[in-house]
DNA sequence: CTGCAACTTGAAGCCCGCTTCAACTCAAGG
DNA sequence: CCTTGAGTTGAAGCGGGCTTCAAGTTGCAG
């Protein structure tokens, strides 16, 4: 077993184009050691991260926060036990938000696409009305942008 | 309470700048009458449909994707029951995916990371000789592009 | 020690999801 | 009527997240 990999053997066992490796790495997500030709080698915790990078994007998360996260961890060898626990907590209440957006998403598109109206908490059946236009000029869905 | 929404009020209501309405709707994703001055008037179902768009999109969902579920909704009057059963089963796993991938990176946070290996699934403490490393070459992190 | 695949950099280009701008028209209160 | 704020279009511009290209260097198998 190999200690360090190339930039593509990494982007083999991550899936991930070498083109947005480097990329990662100018933007500050990723690090790689160099040869004495200058050449990349990742650690194998690289390969973990680049994971934790894919994950975060696919669930709409942008590079620039995920930088933030992975910047704040094993930063300067020394993780202080306050630090990581303040950055799990900001992005608890992120993964948290995000999670509850997608299950309500599921759940109305299971039990109320059926009536065609693609209610969203509420179905118009079940709400003649429009109860948002009761919620004042200027009411939100909210959807904080 | 009106029958329409002009597009500022659309903008105001659901939070969402005008100019990307009218994107939206170039997209496919939106439709609006017109005045007779060519003005906007948008149904009132339009604001469920902003909604969904902008919950859809934070959570890592393309328009295209979008204008996708939109389309094959309550299209030509008639969304027979099979049309949007299908629809809603194939979004559900979408959404499924994305849930499950949320609830493990914040699970993975929360429990792990004060290692400070940021492992995802499997710490590295309690997973010496790197599992995936015996996965066979080419192994991915189950992380489609 | 040679040859070829893999690597390097910088610059340019591309697609998505908008925003901004210019020039103009519409709608409604006074 | 007239004014003024809201609306219209098309074209251009922009930031994010890459990919592609050109021109050159490295590293390992034979």
């Amino acid at each position: 077993m190999q200690e360090s990999l190339t930039i593509g053997q990494l982007s083999i066992r991550s899936g991930v184009a070498s083109s947005a490796l480097r990329y990662y790495e100018r933007m500050g997500l990723l690090r790689a050691d160099r040869t004495g030709g200058n050449q990349r080698r990742y650690a194998r915790s690289e390969l973990r991260r680049v994971a934790f990078i894919r994950i975060s994007q696919q669930v709409g998360i942008s590079l620039d926060e995920i930088r933030e996260a992975l910047e704040s961890l094993p930063a300067a060898r020394t993780p202080t036990p306050e630090d990581w626990t303040q950055l799990s907590q900001l992005w608890r209440n992120r993964l948290d938000e995000k999670i509850t957006l997608l299950t309500r998403l599921r759940d109305d598109l299971e039990g109320c696409i059926g009536c065609g109206c693609l209610s969203l908490r509420r179905c118009t059946l079940s709400n003649p009305g429009d109860q948002v236009a009761d919620e004042g000029p200027g009411a939100r869905l909210a959807i904080p942008r």
